[in-house]
RNA sequence: GGCGCCGUAGCCAAGCGGCUAAGGCAGUGGAUUGCAAAUCCACCAUCCCCGGUUCGAAUCCGGGCGGCGCCUCCA
């Protein structure tokens, strides 16, 4: 049974899906007005993972991510830069697309676009003017929080609490929580017909629209940040369920920020904000103006980080906390990591079989096996139950992530206590034991959406010409070992490690990886 | 001011009333090694403070202190 976190009831609830074997998932997708940094990657990253699991468990999943292509700050983008808003969109969409792929994540389904939907958008405006929802107002149409029933149940606030906030046009407005639907263009402005005059959407409705159009007037699980509650969800439930007459989602799923903690204390978000509240604080204490607000392709390839690293990184917590950004954190988990790639390689030398290539089971039932009297089986069985537990609580990958580092010690331990980095000391039942503990290890990296193929070689220079003068400096410190030439030998080894690379002496020769 | 989250070892972090408080990074000792590297083993926390509930609390309640988020078209 899965439990899942619902925002709206601020309770773990029992995952029942609307259709029975269906799940349909909506995130709120990016604007595209800017490359990508690290903080686009956390909800992605996460809601892939929960998909994988959803489908390891058996679920048909329908995932989309919204592109939000029309926009103030593409606007203002793009009169800044001169770069006509859709190629400014179209660039800053692939970029996204190509860290998303990056960090592994290729589950999801639907990438609808804003303008791809502006008629619908108009259909469900006027609908909504037409049910008394909504009210037209100079070109501009806003819809009316006082008519909505449970105004506010996402986000826990109510309307009386809210008095006094409000936009630059309140003035149109019934009530200052009013928000619009429809705004009407300004000069220079894109803008598309309707009834109300050439206008452009608001802010919320592309949402309701798609998500509507894609996964039907109520679906499962609607996700985004944990900054999206409100006003952002709060408005997309009041619009679709006033429009609809039926629940929007079952489920409201909100990840934790990333957030730049070394600049935090600094910067002090939130005295400032409180006393002067000026623009320059409201960027402080957040992502902005830190390492990771960086493009995150620049990041990745700035810090040598593996995209996996930064997903396993991102995975490392529960999706509910927030997560501090810091390269040196990111640096640690890379080196804990480090772990299973060389424990993968020790596979392959006893084994003789590409860890990478082993295939796992992809569905729960097909995981489980008898491990009958065998100790390590018995073991692998055990992390496998814990690592599925995790799961099944809402999704907690940070405790699924240790039972991983447990898994992995285990089977080294059963290559350091069977000693199977020596041939002879290899049985066609060791072996099987061994590749059962490793496929488990890759079904549940499997979930996590990790170690699904082998990391990129470091900085280049692995061709042919250097493997064999590697083969040669190898050569010639066996030699001077087995003349019991040490400051020889010493002085090979010293020198590569200077370079960068490291030797690993062990039973059947010498190994070297590059730093 | 309103609403909400969090405070577990040097750092990160799981844990949601009851076995010896997961795991990672860093560190220390040991096995292994010619010496290393890697691997394995061991060690390393009475869970911010004060009360309360309970046979029993890191876990529940109250109060402090500290950090953070949203309320302002940031994912």
């Amino acid at each position: 049974m899965i439990r899942v976190y619902n925002t709206l009831s601020k309770t773990k609830e029992e995952f029942q899906p609307v259709r029975k074997g269906k799940v349909g998932i909506y995130v709120c997708g990016p604007t595209v007005y800017k490359p990508s940094h690290i903080g686009h990657m956390v909800g992605p990253v996460i809601f892939d993972t929960i998909k994988r699991y959803l489908v390891y468990n058996g679920y048909d999943v329908t995932w989309v991510v919204n592109i939000t292509d029309v926009d103030d700050k593409l606007i203002v983008r793009s009169n800044e830069s001169g770069v006509p808003i859709a190629e400014l969109a179209r660039t800053m969409t692939d970029d996204y697309m190509a860290c998303l792929e990056l960090v592994g994540v290729d589950g999801i389904d639907h990438f609808p676009k804003a303008t791809d939907h502006i008629e619908a958008i108009i259909k469900f405006t006027e609908s909504l003017i037409d049910k008394g929802f909504a009210y037209a107002a100079e070109g501009d149409v806003y819809f009316d929080v006082a008519k909505a029933k449970d105004y506010g149940k996402l986000s826990h606030r109510t309307l009386e609490a809210m008095q006094g906030d409000g936009g630059g046009t309140a003035e149109l407005k019934r009530h200052s929580a009013d928000f619009a639907l429809w705004k009407k263009a300004k000069p220079g402005e894109p803008s598309w017909k309707s009834p109300w005059g050439p206008g452009r959407p608001g802010w919320h409705i592309e949402c309701s629209v798609m998500s509507a159009a894609i996964l039907g007037e109520t679906f499962d699980i609607h996700g985004g940040g944990l900054d999206l509650v409100f006003p952002h969800h709060e408005n997309e439930v009041a619009q679709s369920e006033s429009c609809h007459g039926k629940p929007m989602a079952k489920v409201w799923m909100h990840n934790g920020l990333m957030q730049a903690s070394s600049e935090v204390g600094k910067l002090g978000g939130r005295q400032t904000r409180a006393v002067e509240g000026d623009q320059a604080s409201q960027e402080a204490g957040k992502i902005a103006g830190s390492a990771g607000a960086k493009s995150f392709r620049l990041l990745l390839e700035e810090e040598k980080f593996q995209p996996e690293t930064v997903r396993f990184f991102l995975l490392s917590t529960h999706y509910r906390r927030p997560i501090d950004f810091s390269v040196e954190r990111i640096r640690s988990v890379g080196t804990g990591l480090d772990t299973f790639y060389r424990f993968f390689k020790r596979y392959e030398r006893v084994t003789g079989e590409n860890f990478y290539a082993i295939e796992a089971p992809q569905v729960r039932a097909a995981g489980e096996f008898d491990p009958g009297a065998d100790a390590l089986l018995k073991e692998v069985a055990d992390h496998r139950q814990r690592f599925l537990e995790s799961m099944d609580d809402d999704f907690n990958t940070g405790g699924a992530t240790g039972v991983l580092f447990e898994l992995v010690r285990r089977l080294n331990k059963f290559v350091e206590d069977e000693k199977l980095e020596d041939p002879k000391k290899r049985d066609a039942a060791k072996l099987a034991s061994l590749k059962l503990g490793a496929k488990t290890l890759r079904e549940l990296a499997g979930i996590l959406g990790i170690f699904r193929k082998p990391p990129e070689e470091k900085a280049g220079g692995d061709d042919q010409l250097t493997g064999q003068l590697m083969q040669l400096l190898i050569d010639l410190r066996a030699e001077a070992r087995k003349a019991k030439d040490f400051a020889t030998a010493d002085r090979i080894r010293n020198s590569l490690t200077e370079m960068g690379i490291t030797l690993e002496d062990r039973p059947g020769g010498t190994d070297w990886t590059r730093a």
